[in-house]
DNA sequence: GGGCGGTCTG
């Protein structure tokens, strides 16, 4: 077709005019043959002209190829390139590179003005998005995207795939696909990069069904991608598919990279690969990936979570290069799995080594001290958190409340709570299960209210702690008001824990056929939770028939755990029934089943002092003992009697019951309390158990005589003595 | 263009 439209030589002013007349790009064609017929190819004011044009029509990708056949472009030609790809300001800037760098020309005024142009459309703005993502400002990265696109069309496919990735952490689904449309719109849609954003972005938000099908839709997928896909089905559970995909990327002979193993490690639900991880860790070993510190600390994280702590520690300790995240890693592995005290040394050892903490590491650390009741070095804590400005953290101030409420200081808490501009769900039931503990059900079910309020949609945490605040606080009516919204308002499916505070609920409260009644209707297989809970009611209200009946189920569904069978004891003990108590403990005896002993913390002076049952070891024994006798003389002149029948395991003689009673950690602890405080001062104890029925009517005699306020948390709760009588009701 | 560490129930 070109061919025939050649003609004669002509000479360059007639070709520029048929370059300004060209109305549509094949008329450019056209004029370009004859320019190649007429040799006039090297001729840069014709070829500039050209490009001009092809610029002026969008044809971006044949101008440059057209400029990248020109043999020495000139100034002039590298500023009509600049100008004319502005709305690519990379390749715009590309140019500008390549006008200093190959060719060593001064740019021109005009070179500068193109660039700034190109610049404040598109660079300038990518610039200021990925830097807000880079320092973790995702919510504002996205405000300047929205005002990005409000002010100017020009978003290229780096603006997006940026933008993408501040979404992915957002777990903004919506608009993520909003940006997809974008893509799509503009026609970048299919850029490889973009489509690793998306991948990324589908599977962070818990579609790995659209993630795969993008990465699908990546031509020869690149190592990132790859990473992107391994990882996405690695934190969706789908760790077979990850493995899978790792050994294909394996098998295609590609190096893979640190990264790519980080995202391999198991470290989300469902736990349990603990023969993959070690795998996975041979593998580094043999190509020296542990040297690299996110790859062990990710390591440590998942032995932690399996609760290889040894190994985990192994790991940290021959780590070469610890980063904040490994100590972080460490400290909060051993604060998940209970071994506060050494969470808390080994922070200490951070201290001493100078390196400073950071939001998470006091999380955890706040979490170590609302476990072990560590009032005293949570305050410290707080200091800190204080001087770093740590407070509008919200895992930090929701970790804060839970520490107060934990440690016996809910009015604390409760400032901490109302000081908060942000709350999250887990905030609101830190606080609500805060009153819980310690027996404020009606505030929780106020607090529930103004949750549902400001908002914010309970999870299943949120009903357990409202239901558990009710049933201790006695709000039977209430209860099962809530437990009727959760399913008809909220939609939610109860699980065993709903099942097991309500049967706690009805017990409790004495309604013990109700509760056996609730069971029997339960849709779900009732376990150890609902018979266990109605065992603790039976022992309340001391009914040995229903007892029986709970633990046949428990001693089936859970036969080596020893505190049901103390607690039939004790109820059996209770009715007199000793030999069904004698034989009960036999059994346990015989099973060498371990009862969990009971110990008693209380803090004096910023230390801890642990008291066990009978203890003999305190070096202040003498005066413990001494105060001791003196508080029961005074008790018994008020009227106290030691609770033997119901409390004690033994049917031993009385005088030797009260012995034995006299001496239950509790006790010890608050005459060692009483003893080093000052005269009104107020009495912290935790106890690891349930305290006993004694315990609770010592402390209320204790608190009378002695005018003042004694808090215990024990295992399930909060009381708060104060003259003669308990917070709880003697409802516990 | 991708990766590791944190808060709430029983």
């Amino acid at each position: 077709m070109i061919c025939r439209a050649i003609s004669p030589p002509r000479d360059r002013n007639f070709f520029l005019s048929l370059i300004k007349q060209a109305t549509t790009i094949s008329h450019l064609d056209q004029t370009h043959a004859q320019i190649i017929h007429n040799n006039l190819v090297t001729d840069n004011i014709t070829i500039t002209k050209l490009i001009q044009k092809l610029l002026d029509f969008k044809s971006h990708v044949r101008a440059k190829l057209l400029f990248s056949n020109t043999d020495s472009p000139d100034l002039f030609l590298y500023n009509v390139l600049i100008k004319g790809l502005r709305n690519s300001p990379f390749d715009s800037l590309c140019m500008y590179r390549s006008l200093l760098q190959k060719h060593g020309f001064e740019p021109d005024n005009f070179t500068y003005s193109f660039v700034i142009a190109a610049l404040s459309d598109t660079v300038l703005w990518n610039t200021i998005i990925s830097g807000l993502v880079k320092t973790c400002c995702f919510d504002e990265s996205l405000q300047v995207f929205r005002d990005m696109v409000k002010r100017t069309k020009s978003f290229d496919s780096t603006t997006l795939a940026v933008v993408l990735s501040s979404i992915a952490e957002l777990l903004e689904m919506k608009t993520g696909m909003m940006v997809q449309a974008l893509a799509l719109k503009i026609g970048c849609h299919s850029h490889d990069h973009v489509l690793t954003c998306l991948v990324s972005l589908y599977s962070k938000c818990g579609d790995i069904f659209t993630a795969r099908l993008l990465f699908n839709l990546i031509g020869k997928p690149d190592l990132v991608a790859y990473n992107a896909m391994i990882s996405g089905y690695s934190c969706n559970g789908e760790t077979e598919l990850s493995v899978q995909l790792f050994q294909e990327l394996l098998l295609s002979g590609c190096k893979v990279s640190s990264s790519t193993i980080v995202g391999l490690i198991p470290v989300f639900y469902p736990f349990g690969y603990l023969d993959l991880t070690r795998s996975i860790h041979g593998f580094c070993v043999k190509s020296n990936f542990l040297l690299n510190s996110s790859i062990s600390t990710a390591l440590t994280t998942v032995y932690s979570r399996l609760n290889e702590l040894e190994l985990a520690r192994k790991l940290f300790d021959e780590s070469p290069e610890k980063t904040l995240a490994s100590w972080n890693a460490m400290i909060s592995g051993y604060a998940q799995n209970g071994q506060t005290e050494t969470a808390i040394s080994l922070f200490h050892e951070m201290q001493n080594l100078n390196i400073q903490p950071n939001p998470v590491t006091v999380t955890s650390i706040l979490s170590a001290c609302a476990q072990l009741g560590a009032l005293g070095l949570g305050k410290w804590v707080h200091d800190l958190i204080k001087k770093e400005c740590f407070e509008s953290n919200i895992y930090v101030s929701t970790a804060l409340i839970d520490m107060y409420t934990k440690c016996g200081s809910i009015d604390e808490a409760r400032t901490v709570f109302n000081s908060l501009q942000e709350k999250n769900v887990v905030t609101w039931n830190s606080m609500i299960s805060g009153y819980g503990l310690h027996g404020y059900g009606h505030e929780a079910l106020k607090l529930f209210d103004e949750m549902l309020l400001s908002g914010i949609s309970p999870t299943g945490v949120t009903f357990v702690s409202i239901l558990y605040a009710c049933s201790h606080a006695g709000l039977v009516k209430e209860g099962e008001r809530i437990f009727h919204s959760m399913v008809s308002d909220h939609g939610f499916e109860p699980n065993s824990e709903h099942y097991a505070c309500m049967v706690d609920i009805l017990g409790r409260a004495g309604k013990l056929e109700e509760a056996v009644e609730f069971i029997n209707k339960m849709p779900i297989k009732p376990g150890p939770a609902e018979w266990g809970a109605l065992l603790g009611g039976c022992m309340v209200h001391k009914n040995s028939n229903l007892a029986r009946l709970a633990s046949d189920q428990l001693f089936e569904l859970d036969p080596e755990n020893v505190g049901y069978r103390v607690l039939l004891s004790n109820i059996y003990s209770n009715n007199q029934n000793y030999d069904r108590a004698a034989s009960l403990r036999q059994v346990v005896r015989r099973k060498n089943l371990v009862k969990t002993p009971g110990c008693t913390l209380i803090e004096v002076n910023g230390q801890q002092h642990v008291f066990t049952s009978s203890d003999r070891a305190h070096p202040q024994l003498k005066g413990i003992y001494a105060m001791l006798e003196k508080l029961m003389g005074k008790m018994k002149d008020a009227g106290y009697l030691a609770e033997t029948v119901t409390t004690a395991l033994h049917d031993v003689e009385e005088e030797e019951k009260e012995i034995m009673l006299s001496v239950h950690s509790e006790k010890l602890a608050i005459a060692f309390g009483l003893m080093m405080s000052e005269e009104g001062g107020e009495i912290r104890i935790i106890k690891n158990l349930r305290v006993c029925l004694d315990c609770h009517n010592f402390t209320k005699f204790v608190s009378g005589i002695t005018e003042r306020v004694i808090i215990v948390r024990d295992a399930n709760r909060f009381h708060r003595f104060e003259n003669g009588a308990c917070s709880c009701g003697d409802y516990w």
